[in-house]
DNA sequence: AGACTTAGTTTAGGTTTTCTATGGGTAGCA
DNA sequence: TGCTACCCATAGAAAACCTAAACTAAGTCT
């Protein structure tokens, strides 16, 4: 008999999350997409609560990971009770740092739709600052400590959501450019611009305006939206526009759209407003702002 | 507007522990005593919680803390959120490590109750290994990562629980000592042994035999029952003994009770299985044991 | 077949967090 | 007035955590 040895620790907590993470969404590294680490990080993690619990609790294979049968049995109430304590601190916190608004956004959206709203946003936020974030894809509203979110996505229905303006394609090129482009046909001798979040852009755009797109068609691809929108305005190109993303630059001449077909989309700039938002907080007068 | 400066984290998890166990105990110091760790621990994870709510959760008072208003709502849903956390991961952990049982008791009972019990228990057990914790204080059994629990304190009811002995006060001494103790009035003169843990056992015995103790009475207080035990074996004096524990030494006979009157108690020996142990579990095996 | 891509692992190393150990401070108790 | 029971503050030590970069392993183009 041992008196008394290191006494036996609980569950470690923050390895905890993150497995729930990871279950939840089917995949390490979207786990640590959404806990902003590397997946590194969670392989660790993951192996800590494997450690700590005896047994596995994924089953690791070459294209992904697998849940086992303990790891499938504890996921359910390990999601209820991090979505309590999401639910219950993000309460309280509306008390205290109500001062300030935290906006999870697509890089583009935030540079190109957000930035020419804010300073009508500042102006109806009074001296609540605000804070924009970032990310490639949208966050979960239940979990990441955002008060909004601004995303192109196909709209879920949920109470929480506004659209605030259905998306399209359509192709947009410097007026000089456009000077040049009698038809779709044209497009063949032209560089094509597209941003890497949206590759399947031009694809989906041709096969609805009926045009062939070639082989061995000349394109350039960009992570940052903003700079494939920059460099059709120098005439370097024709980009594949989102329609809200290029609604300013058509506005103001910068560019415009040489053909007529546009393509309606599914998919939608939506915003959602955490569910733990007061409708007393600047979160929601920002939400009101952007609406009207 | 700020871009990506270190996104807002959520809330600190082992911090939120923290102060969960101290407004459920409503102290920062039995919350230390809960999870293993110091007060001053406590003390800074608890700043840590309020610091990221942005609003305080306890009123500090020099007697103690008070719950906030905050603190009070937020205590519930997590209170239930970490409930659901240590059954769920209990079950995995079952299936694991159920080669190990973790027993936590009062050091008093572990050593004198528990030890001379042991041979029977490791035989009843086999080859799963045992480890037993001293604590001062009872642990919850829904948090703590014990098995089984062996206390002397009052019953609760709950069907986890089995009453192992009724306690019972009565004074005991070595054999030479009880020679000259005719009458409790006999007292006055000896050294009375007592226990930091009970230091109001004699006052109780006292009263229940119509002994008034003087206020000049010689006393020895001990930090460990079986210290006192020790001294009174040695005919040092007169310890006022727990029946469940001074039960061994008055049937071998190297301690006597001088005096007929023995007052009973609400408290007794009580065996508590974790309410996630496996009826097929060496924890049950463990506590089947002790039940016969 | 060979090159790329996707998904997770592993290790070393440094950073951040967390804990303990001390030395206060304040109120109730005797 | 001394004791005890609480909690607070700080600094150094210990533990946990994360990143970066190189690696494995199984697809998927070409």
């Amino acid at each position: 008999m041992s008196i008394s040895p290191p006494r036996p620790k609980g569950p470690p907590l923050n390895a905890l999350r993150a497995f729930e993470a990871a279950a939840r969404l089917g995949s390490f590294a979207a786990a640590a997409e959404e806990l902003s680490v590397t997946a590194g990080a969670i392989s660790q993690q993951i192996k800590a609560v494997e450690t700590w619990a005896g047994c596995p609790l994924f089953t690791r294979r070459a294209q992904g990971v697998v849940l086992t049968g303990e790891g499938a049995r504890i996921l359910p109430p390990l999601t209820r009770a991090f979505d309590e304590i999401s639910r219950a601190t993000g309460l309280i916190r509306a008390h205290g740092a109500k001062q300030d608004v935290n906006i999870a956004a697509l890089p583009s959206i935030a540079q190109l739709w957000l930035q020419p709203r804010l300073s009508a946003i500042r102006a109806a936020l009074g001296d609540a600052s605000l804070s924009v974030f970032a990310l490639e894809t949208a966050p979960d509203m239940n979990r990441a400590m955002f008060d909004c979110s601004l995303f192109l996505r196909v709209p879920t229905g949920a109470n929480t959501e506004s659209i605030l303006a259905q998306d399209a394609l359509l192709p947009v090129c410097a007026p000089s450019v456009a000077a040049r482009l009698k038809h779709p046909q044209n497009l063949s001798s032209e560089t094509l611009l597209l941003d890497e979040t949206w590759r399947e852009d031009w694809r989906i755009w041709a096969t609805a305006a009926g045009f062939e797109l070639a082989k061995a068609q000349r394109t350039a691809r960009y992570s940052l939206y903003a700079l494939a929108l920059a460099d059709a305005t120098a005439g370097f190109g024709i980009l594949l526009g989102r329609r809200v993303l290029v609604q300013d630059a058509l506005d103001t001449g910068t560019l415009v759209a040489p053909f007529e077909c546009e393509v309606s989309l599914d998919a939608a700039l939506v915003l959602e407003v955490s569910a733990t938002a007061q409708p007393s907080s600047a979160a929601f007068d920002f939400a009101k702002v952007l609406r009207s």
